[in-house]
RNA sequence: GGGUGAUUAGCUCAGUGGUAGAGCGCUUCGUUCACAUCGAAGAUGUCGGGGGUUCAAAUCCCUCAUCACCCACCA
């Protein structure tokens, strides 16, 4: 049956996806030689919610070429894939999901336990969704062994296989053991939406358009001292008597919580109050509060009024000062980010705060938490709400900053000067949470934090060997080493790793890996990979404490209690909720809700009970084992042993911090081995304007879209060939048009030879490798082009250069196959070498086939299939290994000799307006034997391509065009028809540039230092070009002087 | 404020020391038996400005301008 006239991707990109899936074609090492040396690559897992994206498309089409690439060429390969369970995202899904239907529970009346149940229920149903679009982009992943971050946590379905859960939180155990994990009260970004701490890189700064108060701070006990202002030669400017401290501010919701004022130790302005007290100008009157005027390096003295106000519980800097100078940090909000409701009274609160600032008291940091200072009457608002509270009522007690300004009478319109309070507008950098987009709020809570110092120093020592060995060029994949690709990329990972911070990695959720840490009554911590080890650990404990005789005391119970024995108990989930400081909910087991003590007689037996850490761990935690984790570690699986340390990791530039930096930590830290040797850093995929698609722009071109509109190899063939490393990729529909065009265009060289019988029909895989017996110079020609494509090829991808080989491959098929190959064979099918030529066609086509299929796996598949009975699959084909023995620079030589006299024949034409159709006669003026030579041999072909009509030897008659070459010339007659002047003038053209060229030859080899300095080569082939350059333009000149004779 | 990068044909971009290329677009011609999702021919560039190193610079160095991104941040 004939081919169709076009390829149908629709039809055929199911078909042919399914039929490897049923090969099995994609398994871990599927077409593997004997003895092969692996090759793996860890997908990076979309999240479980996601849905493929264009960024998607591009990093796994790049993935796909090299793991085809190297599974053709017979590695041990493996395509890791696999989910990232993506505690926020997938949370925030379900919950909307379970909302839209009003009759459900919400989360916090169905309780955790029921919770997570309907999220693994929503897994199951939609959670391979981006798997089957992977599919439909021809990702070859060993999707057998498709990974999950949360597979083996509590509640996965029996059904589900492996256990990622098992290795965090061994992870987890060891870190802890090794202190590298610890807890504690540390300032967090909080987001009040999802009422969760958020880890540093979740944070997000946009810039929003914001203000800034000033407001007085009067110092106590009315005092007043002498403000002076200085200019920069410290001329007095300003003096005036004072009893108050200037403060500005861009959140005065948060003076609330304030626990000093400080100024620039050198700041001479506040130099005589620094030490007193003043008031913050808000709440009862009868019950302000009074803070020390401090000094601190923080404040810049050239800013704002030179003081600042300290609110430790609500501001990094501010923390930092408060920290420094053990100023009391005092929190204003729940999780919601409201003002707080709980506690005593805020005449109470205030009377402990004040002791503390007079010095009278201490407060522990539990006490100083749970101290809420927040005036009745704002308690339970939002903070946007406080804050304008906060404002009307500084300004209505006059102790707001005012300025005179212009304003005008709305009745009289008269126009007079009125003090106004003093509202500066800035544009400023806001942090938001990246996922909820709401303003985040420092906030003072307990948290767990990895101590990412400890660990960070083998993470960037790898990392800059890697680079430094290949800087070197002395790259060995084999060392426990990685070299980031474009450098670039490396800069920014030494950047961020040489200033890291604690890694926050608790997380207020409920979808994740819950931490493996109980707590006792006491509030000690104890940390085991299961409730059994916990128990066993506090045992341990509280029988210390028991035979130390404190045990009782510690636990609150009365010292005269008896004590014969400990029970310890713990339970993973509980029913009842409670709320604990924080006002977040804990599950709480229900058997600690009636602690029991059991008396026997003798003495005192007393159940302790354990409650379980409610927080989860940041999902990032979890896919920074990613590399082990899905090769079954901690067990010694035979895949860890044989595919780990992994080869490349591609991603996109977007998670180094996220997630390449903390592999490397992570795998280091846990089993000393870099994770893979190189990762390849990829940029984003941009509009065609060079926006970032976003949903919001409405930009966003869905890669399935255009892969039902165009298919996916020229989706695929598209981002490959803009993939220059580390530039960003705009991309448009014409340029994948245009790489459609270029599949069509195999498709139909392909029909070209179907129809010419030039088929390998019955040739087996295998065959296609072994090299045509050619004599013709065209085939002989082709077959070194083709090696040539090939080399460029692997060259290209061993140096990730992907761009590279997808536009090596488009020039050597489009340029070199359809162009001229299919051409020349034409007219060679039917004449002696006819045979020989089908043969080579076959050949050529094969390894067009198996060259492109990395990149565009459907259609080349498909050919495959249609082009012959093989014994194997395209996607198992063997790798050709033509190099430079294929190469015949003889062949080569004289083809580039009759494309350049076609080509010259063809320009003439087009520009002397000879009708296409016209077939000519050629005159052969002069030439010498290899042109003769060359010009027999290739005679039918030149004929046929410059649409010829035989040639003569002769001398050139009049009124002719001149057609030189190199080694002779040529002249077509064209008496009656050409234009003498247009002739002359195209002549003259053609010369007027080759001059030009040629002055510059000739000025750098008439500077001696040029021949002196330059190497050998360049001197030598800049007199070759200079000679045949010479060559021509006598041959130019000649045909000038001809026709002015006769013009 | 710190960092990184970009500036090349009308557009989008390759090009890491040897005298500038591709795709798209544009102009002219063409229903030659693989392909009009095509073919042939063609036009278009002070390689952002200035300076330097070099026999030689789009390429290396300095500087200026503009733009982009990342990180941090002024209460």
């Amino acid at each position: 049956m004939p081919m169709e006239k076009t390829f149908n991707a629709a039809e055929a990109e199911e078909r042919l996806y399914a039929a490897w899936e049923m090969a099995g074609a994609f398994k871990a090492g599927a077409n593997a030689k004997p003895g092969a040396e692996t090759f793996c690559i860890m997908i990076p897992p979309p999240n479980v919610t996601g849905s493929l994206h264009m960024g998607h498309a591009f990093n796994n089409t790049l993935q796909d070429i090299l793991v085809r690439w190297h599974r053709m060429r017979g590695f041990d390969t493996l395509w890791q894939p696999g989910q990232d369970h993506a505690g926020i995202a997938t949370q925030m899904v379900v919950e909307r999901e379970l909302a839209k239907d009003k009759s459900n529970a919400t989360r916090r009346e169905m309780g955790r336990e029921k919770f997570l149940e309907k999220v693994w229920e929503w897994k199951g149903k939609s959670g391979d969704t981006i798997i089957t679009q992977l599919k439909r982009l021809g990702a070859s992943c060993d999707w057998s062994r498709n990974a999950f971050t949360m597979s083996g946590a509590p509640g996965a379905p029996a059904s589900d296989e492996g256990n990622f859960h098992d290795a965090v939180i061994k992870v987890f155990v060891d870190m802890y053991n090794k202190g590298l994990i610890y807890r504690g009260k540390r300032l967090v970004n909080w987001d009040p939406h999802f009422e969760t701490a958020i880890s540093d890189l979740e944070v997000e700064q946009i810039e929003v358009q914001g203000h800034m108060w000033h407001f007085k701070y009067p110092l106590a006990g009315g005092e007043t001292y002498e403000y002076v202002e200085k200019d920069a030669d410290g001329n007095v400017t300003l003096r005036e008597t004072r009893d108050y401290i200037s403060i500005a501010t861009t959140r005065p919701e948060t003076m609330l919580g304030d626990g000093a004022v400080a100024v620039h130790p050198s700041d001479e302005r506040y130099a005589p109050i620094v030490g007193k007290l003043c008031e913050i100008p808000v709440g009862p009157k009868e019950h302000r509060r009074l803070i020390p005027i401090i000094t601190d390096e923080y404040p810049d003295p050239s800013f704002g009024s030179g003081a600042v106000k300290i609110t430790g519980a609500h501001d990094f800097n501010d923390y930092g000062v408060a920290k420094r100078g053990n100023i009391p940090c005092y929190r204003l909000m729940d999780t919601k980010a409201h003002m707080r409701a709980d506690g005593a009274a805020y005449a109470e609160a205030a009377a402990v705060a004040m002791s503390v600032a007079r010095g009278e008291k201490t407060l522990s940091e539990a006490e100083t938490d749970a101290l809420n200072l927040v005036p009745d009457d704002l308690r339970g608002l939002d903070r946007y709400e406080a804050r304008s509270r906060v404002i009307d009522q500084i300004t209505a007690e006059g102790l707001a900053v005012t300025v005179l300004m212009k304003s005008i009478d709305k009745e009289t319109g008269a126009e007079h000067l009125e003090r106004l309070p003093l509202v500066e507008q800035n544009r400023m950098m806001q942090p938001h949470g990246d996922r909820s987009k709401v303003v985040i709020e420092p906030m003072l809570t307990d948290q767990w934090f990895v101590d990412t110092a400890k660990i960070v120093e083998p993470a960037l020592e790898a990392v800059r060997k890697g680079m430094a060995a290949q800087e070197a060029g002395q790259f060995d994949k084999t060392a426990n080493y990685t070299r980031i690709l474009p450098e670039r990329d490396a800069k920014t990972y030494f950047h961020w790793l040489e200033n890291i911070e604690p890694w926050c990695i608790s997380r207020q959720l409920w979808w994740g890996h819950q931490i493996p840490v109980w707590y006792g009554p006491d509030g000690k911590a104890f940390c085991g990979d299961v409730y059994e080890a916990a128990i066993e650990l506090a045992e341990e404990h509280y029988w210390a404490l028991h035979e130390a005789g404190t045990l009782a005391q510690t636990l609150g119970y009365s010292e005269d209690v008896r004590i014969k024995g400990i029970k310890v108990f713990a339970e993973e989930f509980g029913d009842i909720v409670r709320h604990d400081e924080m006002g977040r909910e804990r599950a709480v087991p229900v058997d600690t809700a009636h602690v029991e003590v059991l008396s026997d007689g003798d003495g005192t037996v007393i159940g302790i009970f354990l409650e379980r850490d409610p927080d989860v761990l940041d999902t990032w935690f979890s896919s920074g084992l990613w590399p082990i984790g899905t090769l079954g570690w901690p067990e010694e699986t035979e895949e860890l042993k044989k595919y780990f340390p992994t080869d490349v990791l591609v991603t996109g530039f977007d998670i180094i911090f996220f997630w390449v930096a903390r592999m490397m930590m992570m795998q280091l830290a846990v089993v000393d081995q870099v994770p893979f040797h190189t990762v390849y850093v990829h940029a984003l995929v941009r509009d065609e304007k060079g926006k970032k698609m976003s949903k919001s722009l409405g930009n966003v071109l869905d890669p399935l879209d255009l892969i039902a509109e165009y298919g996916a190899d020229a989706v695929r063939f598209t981002l490959t060939a803009m993939a220059a490393m580390g530039r960003d990729l705009k991309l448009s529909k014409d340029r994948i048009a245009g790489y459609r065009n270029f599949t069509t265009k195999l498709w139909n060289a392909t029909r070209f030879a179907e129809m010419n019988d030039a088929l390998r029909q019955h040739v087996g895989g295998t065959e296609a490798a072994r090299k045509p017996d050619a004599t013709h110079t065209v085939n002989r020609w082709i077959i070194g082009e083709t090696a040539r494509a090939r080399l460029a090829v692997d060259e290209a991808l061993a140096a990730y250069r992907f761009n590279d080989a997808a536009n090596t491959l488009y020039a050597f098929v489009w340029g070199k196959v359809c162009d001229w190959y299919v051409e020349f064979a034409k007219p060679l099918m039917d004449g002696d070498d006819a045979n020989e030529t089908r043969a080579t066609m076959a050949w050529v086509l094969d390894q067009c086939y198996i060259l492109l299929h990395p990149f565009m796996p459907f259609i080349t598949e498909e050919l495959w299939g249609q082009t012959g009975q093989r014994e194997k699959l395209l996607v198992h084909a063997d790798w050709p290994e033509c190099g430079a023995d294929f190469i015949d620079e003889t062949a080569d030589r004289e083809m580039n000799w009759v494309i350049a006299l076609i080509e010259e024949i063809r320009s003439a034409r087009a520009q002397m307006h000879v009708p296409a159709g016209l077939k000519l006669p050629l005159v052969m003026t002069a030439m010498d034997e290899k042109g003769r030579a060359a010009f027999a041999r290739n005679e039918p072909m030149i004929t046929r391509l410059a649409r010829l009509d035989g040639m003569t030897e002769g001398t050139a008659p009049k009124g002719a065009i001149t057609v030189p070459v190199e080694g002779g010339s040529f002249a077509i007659p064209l008496e009656g028809v050409i234009d003498i002047a247009e002739e002359k003038a195209r002549l003259f053209k053609t010369l007027e540039k080759l001059e030009k060229d040629l002055n510059g030859l000739r000025a750098r080899l008439s500077n001696p230092k040029f021949v002196e300095s330059a190497p050998e080569e360049i001197v030598e082939e800049t007199r070759e070009k200079l000679t045949l350059g010479e060559d021509e333009a006598a041959k130019l000149n000649a045909a000038l002087k001809r026709l002015s004779e006769i013009g």
